[in-house]
DNA sequence: TATATTTTTG
DNA sequence: CAAAAATATA
């Protein structure tokens, strides 16, 4: 039997949100660590991986390890009919193809419960090795939406260079170009202001903006948000979830192309 | 060599948002005296003069006279990638055929560029005679965009009628006519919610809708509009725009037709 | 690309 | 309540 409680439902709405436009369908997978899930995207280009430690529910049983296989626009959808201050509760009795959202308003005076089938999903569970990157860069996480929001309006792609003076975005469209650099700054009234770059070596990666976009999705979940590159890896963006876990994206670069117009 | 560095760019942006529906590719001429504009909108209908005066810039550089063709789709596009407290640069080199628009955060921590091509466009610089008006209209623009909008909701075309009590806007169409008078009121808390009728003689002119419709987008721009009527020429709608110039719109009337759907 | 509709915010 | 921003749609 599963019963977690979180008494922050929001988050849960939120990590939908993040993730729903990228995976369709994904096992979450359950065990006395947390409430995890790791997945592709559709067109296999991209990864998310999710943590939501137990300790971060108010109450967190979970007597067996437990895969469930899930819609996740379907589930987001449920979770939207669940208050931001509503107390949400993941039910499933052991053995059973269902799943079930419990919502409860603040006062007690609203309870909803949801049940969803769940499926069979091929899950792929890749090990992510743990890797020492040549640079990370700690920014607002609405600076970085903003950022690659604005880049891709005017190319595809963008190039992401490190130095220790900064972090550099480049692009370039029919219309023309755009370099956005960001300054390394720890000198802030708030320290969810500041840009702050941990740097080895310095980087230069292009990735699509696109994806990066929808990364950008989980930016209601932090203020901040990590990305940390080496060359030839794919990048992390990491997004902290407050008192629980993470949730983070990869995306393996580009090979740069010398002509815009590559003729093998 | 062209600098001009406009401490409250969000007035640039304001501008383009304003002009970029009407005229898709413009000339910005830029002299000792400013940054001014005048194009006609594409279906050769409209007439839209631009001034910022070289005073309202911090910095004004401008060492010999200079015509820069863009396309104002595009500008307006880079232009949105700078926040609305940035400070805003343009910057083009003798010669050159790009154009540089620079973004500086408030706090310097975020420094973009944006580099455009330049086009060449055939200018048709129109003299506009200054003319004196039979009514000169000033009212909230706020005001006046909501009347446009309504009545564009009924009607194609506005009948304009200014007499000393006020002014009249009118329309009809298949579900029925309406009608919006505005009193003169100059007793007024604030002075920009006054409405202040200037008239030497009455007057009555029809005009399409769909071009004041389109004048209002530079309604952010002001609180106050002007609109300036005399019979047989252009209206004028002007905005003020703090501390540097104006924008004027001109649309001719339409010769009234008795009939809605004459037959000649 | 422009506008209609929705959602958010003052 | 209304203005602005974001989003959807034509």
């Amino acid at each position: 039997m599963l019963e977690l409680r979180l008494v922050q439902g929001s988050l849960l709405k939120k990590v939908l949100d993040s993730i729903k436009d990228l995976v369709n369908d994904a096992n979450f997978d359950c065990s006395a660590t947390g409430f995890s899930l790791q997945a592709m995207d559709s067109s296999h280009v991209a990864l998310v991986a999710l943590l939501l430690r137990s300790e971060g529910f108010e109450h967190y049983r979970c007597d067996r390890n437990l895969s469930m296989g899930i819609n996740l626009g379907n589930m987001a959808k449920m979770l939207k009919c669940a208050g931001n201050d509503d107390i949400i509760t993941i039910k499933a009795d052991d053995g059973s193809d269902t799943v079930t959202f419990m919502f409860e308003s603040p006062t007690q005076d609203k309870i909803s419960d949801f049940e969803m089938k769940l499926m069979d999903i091929d899950s792929e569970h890749l090990g992510i090795p743990e890797a020492e990157y040549h640079a990370i860069v700690r920014m607002p996480s609405s600076e970085f939406a903003r950022i690659c929001k604005d880049l891709s309006s005017i190319g595809d792609t963008v190039l992401i260079s490190v130095t220790k003076e900064g972090v550099k975005f480049s692009t370039r469209g029919d219309i023309g170009t755009a370099n956005v650099v960001c300054r390394q700054n720890t000198t802030v009234d708030k320290p969810e202001d500041a840009t702050i770059i941990e740097m080895n070596e310095p980087v230069s990666l292009t990735f699509a903006l696109r994806y990066l976009n929808s990364f950008t999705k989980a930016t209601p979940l932090s203020n901040m948000v990590t990305i940390s590159l080496s060359s030839e890896l794919p990048v992390v963006v990491e997004y902290k979830i407050a008192e629980m876990g993470y949730i983070r994206f990869y995306l393996a670069p580009k090979i740069e192309e010398d002509d815009e117009d590559p003729k093998p």
